[in-house]
DNA sequence: CTATTTGTTTATCC
DNA sequence: AGGATAAACAAATA
């Protein structure tokens, strides 16, 4: 489920927990979630109070005290939530925080695509340093964007919008959205696309990211009736520009909507 | 019972 | 070697 904007919207939930300090950690040991991780190590948090968090992308970050850094990825049906005091850990909690003024922190995944990571260092763990600049940093440039696109220049734009190390934070959604209000085909090979595409792909990617953002970041609002977003998943869906039919077939191995009469640029030019 | 899912990693193919 | 693609992961839902 989530994506760039949706994460954040999750990210927010914990923050009301910020300034107090965690009692008790509950694991559900062994669970994917934890992959490579000792899930016993995250008892390392009572103790410390939560004091900062950040969101790049589908990942996000809490600092407790000053050396805890907790990592969490919502995977396909991941979800973060505060719950009241007396909360009684459900079965696909694999995470809970109590809080000294009650409360718990939660982490639920029934899917375990999510991801729980924990390092103890005074500084931003390497997880963190090395992501890639965000679509809505000025960091994410014409020039990182072209060298992106070239360097994967035989893959469909589709599945090149999905790749995190370009595109952080963009999903399924998002990625039809982009190419929707750029007019291109999604199966378009990137390297196919010429100069004046691109810098409408550029400039439409930093758009749907902010748009999410207000949108759905927020308070998950519903977006308007003239995005895709809304017509996509109905059968029978019309293009909100062309009110022609909107089409789904995979492209780059996940489903894909678009409008065949609207995105009518498959590349070169 | 079958097909679907807004994600990522790994294996395999080219 | 490095990029492209399919499969695997696991569970709910239609």
């Amino acid at each position: 489920m989530p994506e760039l904007a949706e994460v954040e919207y999750y990210r927010r939930k914990w923050l009301p927990a910020v300034g107090r300090s965690v009692t008790e950690v509950h694991v559900h040991a062994g669970s994917r979630v934890f992959r490579d991780l000792d899930a016993n190590q995250l008892s390392g948090l009572e103790g410390a109070s939560l004091e900062h968090s950040e969101g790049h992308g589908k990942q996000m970050i809490f600092r407790f005290g000053r050396s805890h850094w907790l990592g969490v990825h919502l995977g396909m049906t991941g979800s973060t939530s505060m719950q009241p005091v007396g909360y009684q850990p459900a079965r696909h909690d694999h995470l809970v925080l109590v809080l000294k003024k009650g409360g718990a922190l939660v982490f639920t995944d029934p899917r375990m695509f999510g991801r729980i990571r924990y390092s103890k260092c005074p500084d931003l763990p390497e997880w963190w340093r090395r992501l890639t600049p965000a679509v809505t940093s000025p960091g994410f440039t014409r020039a990182r964007f072209d060298a992106f696109l070239d360097r994967r220049g035989k893959a469909p734009i589709k599945a090149v919008l999905l790749m995190q190390e370009g595109f952080p934070g963009v999903g399924n959604w998002m990625a039809d959205e982009i190419l929707w209000r750029a007019r291109i085909h999604p199966a378009t090979p990137a390297g196919q696309i010429g100069p004046r595409k691109r810098a409408e792909l550029h400039a439409r990617t930093v758009d749907v990211a902010h748009d999410a953002l207000r949108v759905i970041g927020n308070d998950w609002s519903t977006p308007p009736d003239d995005w895709l977003f809304n017509h996509r998943w109905k059968d029978g869906g019309r293009c909100p520009r062309s009110g022609r039919p909107l089409r789904r077939a995979p492209i780059g191995g996940r489903t894909t909507c678009w409008s065949p009469s609207w995105q009518v640029y498959r590349g070169k030019s």
